[in-house]
DNA sequence: GTTCGCATATGATTTCGATCACATGACTCA
DNA sequence: TGAGTCATGTGATCGAAATCATATGCGAAC
């Protein structure tokens, strides 16, 4: 966030700390702030039939809600899944730096670009059958040198490939089995191809 | 796009017609142009093991590759599914109006934004399980009075589901036969609930 | 006008993952 | 200390969709 923001912006933000299990909105309000996540983690979610909730961000550095600027309600919940300290940008602020501001402005596009390029990756998972097919997908593409970290638990994570924990537990069984993957409680990395 | 770029952008961008089957762009290439697809029907697509391909975006009108604005080089490629009509407009030029233009710099940001929130809904709709739950969701928030055009063929549907083709028109039997929904060759309409 | 390719459509079989069931260990709270 | 809760993990069963196979009809090409 501080390469992003214009430091007469920055000003008007303000800090707050949210527990696990708190909302930074629901669905249906009316956008007064943007979230900027500095630590812990928040998913935006839709609740869907018979209450089980469609993740559909998971944010853990990072905007969350940044496709409502210009929205009168939000169409989504954002809730804290990971004690989280968020700073608060107010609307009107980021709005007026937008249209005054044009390095920012460009700076902006080229997050919101970034975000359009890792959905369509998401979406090109999902479409993936199989799932060592998304496991494999998901290191490859989110992962930093074929790791990444699992801080929200497996649970989370089976719910953000769209499969069942229970599927992704075995799958990662298999593929730890088969060498493919190195397991660790809270981080998952590809193992290279032995070199022959 | 007559209410989007502003008139001297528009004096800089040339016309061209693509046939069905050819490519706007291909993955690696440089960005030089943004396109604007005004009739017909180009699709993003990435190579996916074994010769399949993944769908991750479809445009019958509106920007194709506007996430690579920014980018050195395009991450997927634009194929013509339906003979089509492009405008084409320079990066640089594009550039320069977004720095200079704050008014039309908003406009671009509005208009990822919803680009953004169409994605997610099209994550959304790959988690739910069930052929019959994503034709209607994809009813739901794509359609237009719970109505959808199916002007590329149903099996091109089915890849944007992410189902077999077999499976969509087993689905789409099944659902007519319940009187759920009307089919036409080109045409797919939510039947409403019937008034007691 | 015949052949070729393709979208549409349906049947048969198989596979994979959802679901249900249950066990264990960590942690919280009383 | 003990009850309760939750993530983790594994086994068994079942169903839905992928896959393979095949048929039809339509338009393009020659």
């Amino acid at each position: 966030m501080l390469e992003l923001l214009p430091p007469e912006l920055k000003a008007g933000c303000d800090w707050q700390d949210y527990p696990k299990g708190s909302h930074l909105f629901h669905t249906g309000q009316r956008p007064s702030h943007m979230f900027w996540v500095h630590e812990g983690q928040v998913v935006l979610e839709r609740p869907a039939t018979s209450g089980n909730s469609v993740v559909l961000q998971r944010t853990l550095r990072g905007f969350v809600s940044e496709a409502s600027l210009q929205s009168a309600q939000y169409h989504c919940d954002a809730s804290v899944v990971i004690d989280a300290r968020i700073t608060r940008v107010p609307v009107p602020l980021l709005l007026q730096a937008l249209k005054t501001d044009a390095d920012f402005s460009l700076r902006w596009i080229g997050m919101l670009n970034q975000e359009v390029r890792r959905l369509r990756l998401q979406c090109e998972r999902l479409s993936l059958k199989g799932v060592q097919a998304r496991v494999l997908h998901w290191l490859e593409t989110e992962g930093t040198q074929g790791c990444c970290a699992v801080t929200a638990g497996y649970k989370s994570l089976a719910a953000e490939l769209g499969v069942s924990h229970e599927a992704l537990y075995r799958a990662l069984a298999d593929m730890s089995e088969a060498g493919l993957v190195m397991r660790a409680p809270d981080r998952l990395c590809l193992k290279p191809a032995p070199v022959r």
